[in-house]
DNA sequence: GTCTATATGTTGATAGAC
DNA sequence: GTCTATCAACATATAGAC
């Protein structure tokens, strides 16, 4: 494997156990297993573990662009499907998404890892409230509140429903997705 | 102090540390340093670690029965902000709700711990579900979805609130508190 | 880039004295 | 109930050979 893979192996598998088991409850060891190096080659790639966390964010960070890139002349509905896409596939994995898992950790967490995960938090209340916007102007989405504060709403419900979806079953994801698309919605 | 007093405290401080780091980023240690009694000393009153989770949801589970019995006469615009009064006192001390940082570590956690955090948010949200079919009836709120469905919508988004203020200052607390009110309230 | 070997600290937990 | 002493397992991280 390159460099380059396995630095990206390392990453999404990482990823994936922030969203499964938290940032503090996967080791560099869980890793080494699952990619198949020994721990220090892990700290070739990745000096400290603040490292990969910042790394971690900044694939995601990717993914959002690209997300965004994609749908951008998309209308507002479809649109704010992306945004939901974003949640779709981590109940079914039982998987909370990387927003939450580091934000409940945040305190044992290094300065740069929370000034990056707040920038990437702030684009996707940006994104969702555009959208939002947009969708308001058009006629497609009616609600009281400004686009700031709805999407703010639209956010927090889709960070807790899949935490909630562990306990509860992934029925109460959908639960909470459908609601909220029927309570902004026109039509 | 008293056998009872020691344990109450160490409940109390562990309920804490999980609302700051959470469940797997605090220690016995920590416990320790805090009480003034050694690690060893704790395991006489907690045997495991796990044990101490089920008592801290335990404690959570008598300090929820005690608002709803305080509460359940009041006008149901009261008693749902006896319920936002969960949240109220955590944001200022940047801390989580204990069900947002467990859950986000609900895979790391015993089965038994898992089956408590259930019962407590299944207990959570029939309760929030009966403060909003009674607020409906008597007109003071309304929503287009079913109590249960709209119960759902107000746990999740004082969940995730809470998190997001970490990042984005209590403010966005408030705001989605705000924002939530006014969009069931009839006047 | 990955390895072996190692350093250093921490964790939850137990045995047995007081 | 709290203590001392101890345990095995695990964590992140580093030095230096290949």
């Amino acid at each position: 494997m390159s460099a380059a893979n396995t630095r990206k192996t390392i990453v999404y598998l990482a990823t994936d156990m922030v969203r499964e088991k938290g940032f503090n409850a996967f080791s560099f060891q869980d890793i080494s297993r699952l990619v198949g190096i020994k721990t220090a080659s892990i700290h070739y790639h990745f000096p400290t573990k603040t490292d990969l966390a910042l790394a971690i964010i900044a694939a995601q960070t990717e993914e959002l662009d690209l997300l965004m890139a994609e749908v951008q002349d998309e209308e507002p509905g479809k649109q704010l499907q992306a945004f939901f896409s974003i949640y779709e596939d981590l109940c079914p994995h039982r998987q909370v998404c990387i927003v939450g898992s580091l934000s409940t950790d945040l305190n044992t967490l290094d300065d740069t890892v929370a000034k990056a995960l707040k920038a990437f938090t702030t684009k996707v209340l940006h994104w969702v409230g555009a959208i939002l916007k947009d969708g308001k102007k058009q006629g497609v989405f009616s609600f009281a509140a400004t686009p700031a504060q709805q999407a703010l709403v639209l956010v927090t419900n889709m960070m807790a429903s899949v935490q909630l979806a562990r306990l509860h079953g992934a029925d109460t994801y959908q639960t909470i997705k459908d609601t909220i698309i029927k309570s902004i919605k026109t039509k």
